[in-house]
Formats: structure tokens, C-alpha cells, sequence
DNA sequence: TTCATTAGATTACTTTATGTAACCAAGTTT
DNA sequence: AAACTTGGTTACATAAAGTAATCTAATGAA
């Protein structure tokens, strides 16, 4: 029984997207250029973590990543060509749960 | 400064899907009703998480269960209604993988 | 000059998730 | 009875994520 084997790149793009907080850094950068404390309050991130996200996202080309010498030192993130191109995942995604999930007052 | 908070729904989306194995999961699916080992051997998966997903899933009803009394007994996995609905979420990262990957052989 | 402040990031440590491999149940064949 | 089968579970090891304290480098206050 030769299993067709899954598609390497859409691996590489679920292994990406199954990274806890991936998308959610992502579709708060949708929103456009931020500073590294805005998108942790915003999405509840813990520091170690955005950290090590934007690290990846940066060296996936998905993220851009500029320093404004400023005092202190403003680190401004913001979505590469790449990084848009995502956009119509996260909308797909939000579509489906306004559709499908119920809110906790409806409960 | 009032940020915007991150809808409850989209969240529970997002959270679904950033669990490893899950998207693979449902993709996999797509293809039809599969038993457990079928799954298991198409995307690599230990049948400890395999398990702990399906019961996942079960529970939020995107995946049906169904027990075949033969011998050895057959157990029957495949999407239900809210689980099909989850196609254009996986089409379009699958499209959108295409565009923004390279494949190992073009490296 | 010394101290406190700032944003971004790192470190040490704890908790949770995932992976691995051995084992179990129940019916069947040998 | 012993061995085989599928769909699990269990015990244990490793990896990922959360928490809180700390660092750095520039600056301004005392």
C-alpha cells in the first residue's frame, strides 16, 4: 500500500503554522508595523517566547526586523512580502471561526 | 492605550490549530473515511498522540468515530460536517506553500 | 559620579507537550 | 494454550513553553 507521501513544502508550511503563537504574531503584525512590547501585550505572549518567535519569523524571511537609534533603542517589527502573502491564511482561518465556534456567552 | 483585544472565536481557531498534528490530521481526512493505522502511517504520527488527537478532535466534533464489530474490530475515523468545512483553511495553506517554499531538491 | 529608568532580550528554573518503546484487551487462527 | 491482530495505554525520556529575575546600553536625575 504505497501511501502518497505529504507534499514537503506544505509540511514545511503546517510545521510552521502549528508553532504555538506563530500565526498570532503574524496576524497582529497584519495590522501593521510594531514595536516588540505592542505585539506582547497584545497577544499575550511571554518575552522568552516572542523572542525566540521572531527570531524563526525573521530567518524564514517573514518577518522584518529594524532598529531606530533612539535612547532606548526602538526595535520596530513589521511583515515582509512573505509575511503578507500570509494574510489570506489567518483570513481564511478567522472566517471559519466566526462560522463555526461559539462565543463564551453563548454558551 | 485600549488595545484592541484578539476575538475569543479566532483565538479558539488559532489555538486548534497550533496544536501539532492537528491540521495533518484533518488533511489527511480530506482524503476520506481512514482507521487509525491508516492515519498513523500516511503522516508519521506516535499512536500516543494520534490518540490524544482524535479524542481531541471527537470532542469538538470535527472528527467521527465509528466502531465496526469485526475481528479483529474496525475503528472507522472521518470528518463530520464542521471538520469538511475546514478544507478551504487547508487548501490555502497548501496554495500558499507552493508559492513561498522551496523544495529540498532546489536548494 | 552614582543611581534609577527604559526597551529589548537572555538566563535559570518549572511545568506541559511530545516522542519512544513496551505492554494490554479481545477475538481468531494455529 | 500460544501467537496474531488492531487500537489503544502506560512508563519513562526529551523538547517546548511559561515565569520571574537579570542584563545591557544610553540617559537623565540626585
Amino acid at each position: 500500500m504505497a501511501q502518497p507521501t505529504i507534499c514537503p513544502k506544505f509540511e514545511k508550511a503546517i510545521s510552521l503554522l502549528s508553532q504555538r503563537w506563530t500565526a498570532l504574531v503574524v496576524y497582529q503584525l497584519l495590522l501593521g508595523t510594531q514595536r516588540f512590547s505592542e505585539i506582547q501585550s497584545a497577544i499575550g505572549i511571554s518575552g522568552k517566547v516572542l523572542s525566540d518567535r521572531l527570531k524563526d519569523l525573521e530567518k524564514q524571511d517573514i518577518v522584518k526586523r529594524e532598529v531606530i537609534p533612539d535612547t532606548p533603542v526602538i526595535i520596530e517589527y513589521s511583515l515582509t512580502e512573505k509575511g503578507r502573502s500570509m494574510e489570506p491564511i489567518l483570513r481564511t482561518i478567522e472566517s471559519w471561526s466566526q462560522d463555526w465556534f461559539q462565543s463564551e456567552s453563548e454558551i
